[in-house]
DNA sequence: CGAGAATGTAAAGAACACTTTACACATGCC
DNA sequence: GGCATGTGTAAAGTGTTCTTTACATTCTCG
């Protein structure tokens, strides 16, 4: 699952750690939702979605399956 | 967090299980996310989506947070 | 140079997502 | 009655998400 969680961010000049205190999560969370070691639960992808002002779809693309 | 998994499965006549079989999860996941035991994975919540044509948005919807 | 801010990472543990196996109960159909 | 199908639930186990604490590195700025 890739996301844009970085770009977005950074677009806004925002660092990890405010990132995380606006999301409720530690710092370590976003870092790892960034450099993608994890994927967000579905209740922590709708509050970044919402922070951002766009729809889950528009921030997070899933992996093409494998067959 | 609420979702309109079975009202989806139900206007479409489908079993758990053969939802299950779709979704590559078991029949005791779907019947778990219907009854709101958990959410689902990110990955799975698209899953649901692109099965049944909607956005994540459109199935899924989460609580409104707490002060 | 030294301090502060930002980032990357690790380890241990809590909580959640999902599996397999198994059983109970209800409904419908022969 | 007896059988098949669909649904709800439980227990035990595995893997994932997220936390806290801690440390190292890099960059900027005085």
């Amino acid at each position: 699952m890739n996301n844009r969680i970085q770009e977005l961010r950074r677009q806004r000049e925002w660092s990890q750690a405010h990132l995380a205190a606006c999301l409720k999560v530690s710092r370590q969370t976003v870092n790892a939702l960034e450099r993608g070691r994890y994927d967000p639960s579905l209740p922590l992808a709708f509050s970044i979605a919402k922070l951002f002002g766009l729809t889950i779809e528009e921030i997070f693309q899933p992996d093409p399956e494998e067959p």
